[in-house]
Order: structure tokens, then C-alpha cells, then sequence
DNA sequence: CGGTGGGTTGAGGTATTTCAAGGCTCGTGG
DNA sequence: CCACGAGCCTTGAAATACCTCAACCCACCG
């Protein structure tokens, strides 16, 4: 083990699943970490690696000039990230917390998915199933009201991250705010409308950990 | 050459570009005519066919409940639509003009993907590019102003569809409005201070017809 | 302990929507 | 050939959802 430039520790391990049964030999690969805050990759940078999250949470984002930030994922835990068919990335990618993600070489990869069919199948997927997240959040955002859009985040984050009934959400309310197509007073506001109505609880002083009471009234707000 | 139900014309042709250099014995398919505002495919149908606009123009969208509507994409010619690597229709998929389209069985072409890897790979592309617009989209919905959307939106059909300098939209207000995450009125009213600045002009009474005067002062207000 | 990084809440401002009216074009039918 | 209605677009005025600015609270940490 040794330590990189931004802090962030470094050792070497496997990649895991979701990428079928790879030939493991072809893909051996480092571990890395990141410290909260840190970036991963940058925009427009020359994507050499693909990533998988092993712990921890990441946000991909894109910027306009002036600062303007819109968040197009989150990835948890088991979530690939940095996949792109051209070489060079399309977002900015961060640690929200202190995170560990595994990555592959992309040439590697696109040598082995050559060979493979099968994981030039599970390439395409991947890729399929981005789409299908972006295009979902495409109608969120161009046409759903600052509760729903909240409400629409609580379902995804629940079926995602939750264990034993308690959201312990690692983003902050910009997050969710810059993912969302709000600000984050309007997230906050939302979220003391939605615990007011006994749809939701919070644990803890911190407000990150929330719990859903009435999963189907926020559905009906999900539409 | 035969009628279908919808009234739409139906002769045989073959599939054209874009999926490289097609054995095109294996993806002989109908050419298909749709009369203006027909629906293509719906939401959530099996996805028998992919299609290309030979000539015309499509709005693909989903609709909330309450009629709400996002337009995720507009396809003009040359554009393939309808790919789904599921095996299922995500979008609703109406010619906005009166068009004309080709269409392979999904089935033919995964059969053709199995045996071609060059087929395979195209496939992959147009998902990836499919990926890039919606991403692209996600932050103009997320965080752009109204005159941004429409200045992005002007260079975006200035692009894919002027002819000799004359920008003639198929689509009505409503459909852009509907594509920007605005209202008919916002976008009406875009339009008219980006004329009012002598960005661009219109050509004839029907204001479908839009010539870009200063390029550079659009894209100035795209960022 | 004081500062910093979240988070909430209130008050006021504003970009966009909503509601409404009017104009133009085009197709249809008397 | 003209009248009429439907569709599309623009523009104004009023309403509103969301944003901005600001104050305050709390937890955490050097």
C-alpha cells in the first residue's frame, strides 16, 4: 500500500460483479481511495479508468461557466461509474463522503469485451440503463413540481441505499438540490412539508437519516 | 404498395446508413408512412421495430399522469429512434409532420449484432449517443434560463437541420416548450427578444421559418 | 470555546406560468 | 369566392412557485 498525491490510499484488488464473469486475470486493478470532497475525474478529461464504487458515495455533475451546477447521479455502493464510449469523460466526478472505489482500465476493458461477447453485452446495458436513469430524470426535471421532484429522490434513495428501514443519506441538501433542479432551502422546505404530513421522520440531530412512514402517500406524489 | 389502418402507406425498401455496412440481405424491411400527429409507438409497448426517419419528424415523450408532457428528443432525418436494448418502449413516439420512416424487426438486428461486431458496436454508439444528449439536456432542464434553453435549442436544430441558411422547424411551440421544460408563452416570448436583439429573423408569416442573424451572441447566451 | 459546515425557517423578490385577448393562415363548405 | 372555424402564434396582465437573502440553530472539531 502507498499514498497518491491527493492523500488518498492506494492498494490492489479485484473487480467485482456486474460486469459478468470476467476473466479476472485480464482485469486485475488497483483499490483506490478518495477523501471527502475529493474529485475522482474531471470533466472533459481523457477517461482512462472505469470505476465501481466498493464504499462510499459519489456525484457526477456538470458545470456551467458561472457555476451553476447540475448533479446527474449519485453512485452507491456496487455502481459503476465513468463508463464512456468516447474517451474522454462527460462529467465531473467527487467523493461525497470518504470513498473506496475499484477501477479497470478502459483499454483493458474494451480489449476483453472484443474477445467477449458477453461482456461486450453487458457493456451495452450498462450504458442502456444510464440512459434510461437520465431520461427519467429529464421528465423530473423539466416537469415535475419542487415536491414531487423531493419525493421522486426519497423513493430512488429508498430503493437504492436503505438498510433496515433507515435512509442514512450521504449527500447534503446541495446535493440533493444540485440533482434535483432546486435550491436547498426549496429541498428543505419539501422535506419539512412531507415530515409535517407524517410521510417521513428524521433520526438523529443530523437530518440525514431519514424514515419513510408512508411509502405510499409518497408515491402518489411521485406520479 | 398497400394502406394500414392508420391510413399510413406502406412499401418495401431497405435500411439505410448509420449501422455501418449492414449485410443488407438480412435487414430488408418495410418503409412506412405517418400522417401528421400519428402515433409511432406508445409508452411502455413491447419494441418490435427500430426506425429511421427517411424524411419528416418525430417527437419522442412521456407523460405524467396529468398530461403533463417531456419531450426527450426530436428525430429528423437520417435519426434512428426506437432502440431499446429492454425489450420495451420508453418513449411515446409521434410524427410531428407528415413522414416517412424505416423500420427493422429489433430481433433481426440483435440476430445480426450476434454474428457482426461491428453491428454490435454501432449499437452501442447510438445508445451512447442517445446517453450524451440526455445528459446534455438534464442540465439545460436543470439550470438553465429560459432564453438559454431556447438559444440552446435554436443552435441545436441549426445544426442537425438548417438548409442554406434557413431554419424551418417542423415542430410548433407548444412541442419546444414542451422539449425545454417551458411554456408555449415562454418560448414565444424567447423568441422575441432574441428577435428583438437582432439575433435572429423570421421568414414569411408562419414563424416556422428562422434565419440566425449573429451566431456568435446565440452561442454567447448558450454557455 | 470559537469557528465552520450543515440545516431550517421567514420575508421579499422574480422568472416563469397562467389566464385572456387578439391576429394571421389555411382548409372546408356553403 | 367568401365566410367561418380551427390551429398556431404573440402579447399583456395577474398569479405563483421557486429563488434569494438573511437570521438563527445545532453539531462537530481543532
Amino acid at each position: 500500500m502507498f499514498v497518491n498525491l491527493n492523500g488518498n490510499r492506494v492498494h490492489k484488488t479485484r473487480f467485482l460483479g456486474e460486469l459478468g464473469n470476467l476473466p479476472q486475470s485480464e482485469l486485475v486493478l488497483n483499490e483506490f481511495k478518495y477523501r471527502r470532497g475529493s474529485e475522482i475525474f474531471g470533466e472533459s478529461e481523457p477517461a482512462e479508468y472505469v470505476y465501481q464504487v466498493a464504499d462510499g458515495a459519489v456525484r457526477s455533475y456538470k458545470l456551467l461557466s458561472d457555476g451553476r451546477r447540475q448533479i446527474g447521479a449519485f453512485h452507491l455502493p456496487g455502481d459503476i461509474f465513468g463508463l464512456e464510449n468516447g474517451g474522454v469523460h462527460r462529467f465531473t466526478a467527487e467523493a461525497i463522503v470518504n470513498t473506496t472505489v475499484r477501477l479497470v482500465k478502459r483499454v483493458s476493458l474494451a480489449h476483453v469485451a472484443e474477445q467477449d461477447v458477453t461482456v461486450a453485452h453487458d457493456l451495452l446495458n450498462m450504458t442502456a440503463i444510464n440512459l434510461q436513469h437520465a431520461e427519467d430524470h429529464m421528465l423530473l426535471l423539466g416537469r415535475k413540481t419542487s415536491l414531487e421532484r423531493v419525493a421522486a429522490f426519497l423513493l430512488e434513495m429508498d430503493r437504492r441505499l436503505t438498510a433496515a428501514g433507515v435512509m442514512a443519506l450521504p449527500m447534503c441538501r446541495r446535493d440533493i438540490a444540485d440533482y434535483l433542479g432546486l435550491t436547498l432551502e426549496t429541498v428543505s422546505r419539501a422535506l419539512s412539508v412531507l415530515h409535517d404530513k407524517g410521510i417521513l421522520g428524521f433520526l438523529g440531530q443530523t437530518q440525514r437519516q431519514i424514515v419513510l412512514l408512508d411509502r405510499p402517500k409518497l408515491a402518489e406524489l411521485d406520479l
